[in-house]
DNA sequence: GGGTCTATTGGCCGATCGGACAATAGCGCG
DNA sequence: CGCGCTATTGTCCGATCGGCCAATAGACCC
């Protein structure tokens, strides 16, 4: 076995209590060290720029800049930022938003600790890790096509009771258009009405609470 | 000081990491003991029967048997039972449910470890506590009328796509009845229309994902 | 005992929806 | 340069919705 350089990790999340937690929990492992910890995407990115960790361990939701956003600014500034998402929610669209961000890998937090510590090591080593709940969870997802982003604009107004006359004056569009967007929401989403379409835009985390 | 009997505690969350990180916490604090893990409901209550501990710390999402059904059948076996609800949700229907359910307290998984600890010794004590931003999200929900179950029943089914008329033969009532309740939930809800209303009933945690 | 709330039902009607028909323009991909 | 996808718009029509009127019966609280 060479002498593999110890993981520098940096923890984000907002909740104090899962974070001490976890940071125990690493520190016990041999070979990784947590340098420091942030409960928000500002200071997660403050403490990146002067502690240049291996590895930032990233939750989604936080308050203020969510963990997508946060993501996106980090890599912007640093694009060999390695990062794994470890977060709640098995939606698709986070996933898949995630990932796109540029995110090293993505599990939900119950994964099993051997798995956690596997994962940051993957991502380390610049694989792309997915927990396999979150795997099935996102195929799951492809098999139907994806939404448009025009659609999601529609589906957000949707959600809030317009009509389609509504939703094309606020869109500067005819209400016809407005009728084609939410027709093709019903078929994508699998959904009989409007108001199923709203149902399935939240399981598939489309819409958030 | 008098010597105050160290408080034995039932941990339960379907998170390890979690799970881990609070056990190593709580145990550092001084009169709480972590006596015990469960990772669903029912392995919950069947080490309540064995062990007898003083409080539960409860996650409100879990697999199988979720948070408020395991505090039901555990509170009917045993009525005297102290449970503390720790969950990442602060929306008022699961708050009410939980504190309906018998739950001494309810607290999100965002408080510092103090609050925690505190509110733990509180709830041992007998007291009833609440998480302030919990209260305040309450305080939010109370303001418009209550849902009765039957409304929440036919939000379900309007959820899924079914139309006035098929509510109506699924409840074995007429549709006009449906239609009823379906404008009661537009009203209490404060939508437009049944797309709106499944989406408030997502927001005030009506319905689940 | 009276008041409040919920559940139940009826009819009427204009507004809205969702499906089916069909068509044009722009964009990225191979 | 076609191929496919998205965005756009049109018309017609039956089904559905949501608001309006009003009424009865049971449950629960003060």
């Amino acid at each position: 076995m060479p002498n593999i350089p110890t993981i520098r990790l940096l923890l984000v999340d907002d909740h104090p209590v899962l974070r001490a937690g976890l940071a125990n929990v690493l520190n016990y492992e041999p070979g990784i060290t947590v340098v420091a910890e942030a409960d928000d995407g500002a200071s997660a990115i403050a403490l990146w720029r002067r502690l240049r960790p291996d590895v930032m361990l990233l939750d989604l939701s936080m308050a203020g800049m969510d963990g997508i956003e946060t993501l996106e600014r980090l890599r912007a500034e640093f694009p060999d930022a390695r990062v794994l998402m470890l977060t709640s929610s098995e939606a698709p669209e986070d996933v898949r938003h995630a990932l796109k961000a540029g995110a090293g890998g993505y599990v939900t937090k119950n994964v099993r600790r051997a798995e956690l510590v596997a994962a940051i090591r993957e991502v380390c080593a610049g694989a792309r890790v997915i927990g396999e709940s979150v795997a099935r969870q996102l195929a799951a997802g492809e098999e139907s096509g994806a939404v448009s982003r025009r659609e999601l604009e529609v589906l957000g107004l949707v959600r809030q009771g317009f009509t389609n006359a509504d939703i094309g004056r606020l869109l500067g569009i005819s209400e016809r258009t407005a009728k084609a967007h939410v027709g093709a929401l019903l078929c994508k989403l699998q959904a009989a009405d409007r108001a199923e379409a709203v149902a399935r835009g939240f399981e598939r985390g489309l819409l958030k609470v």
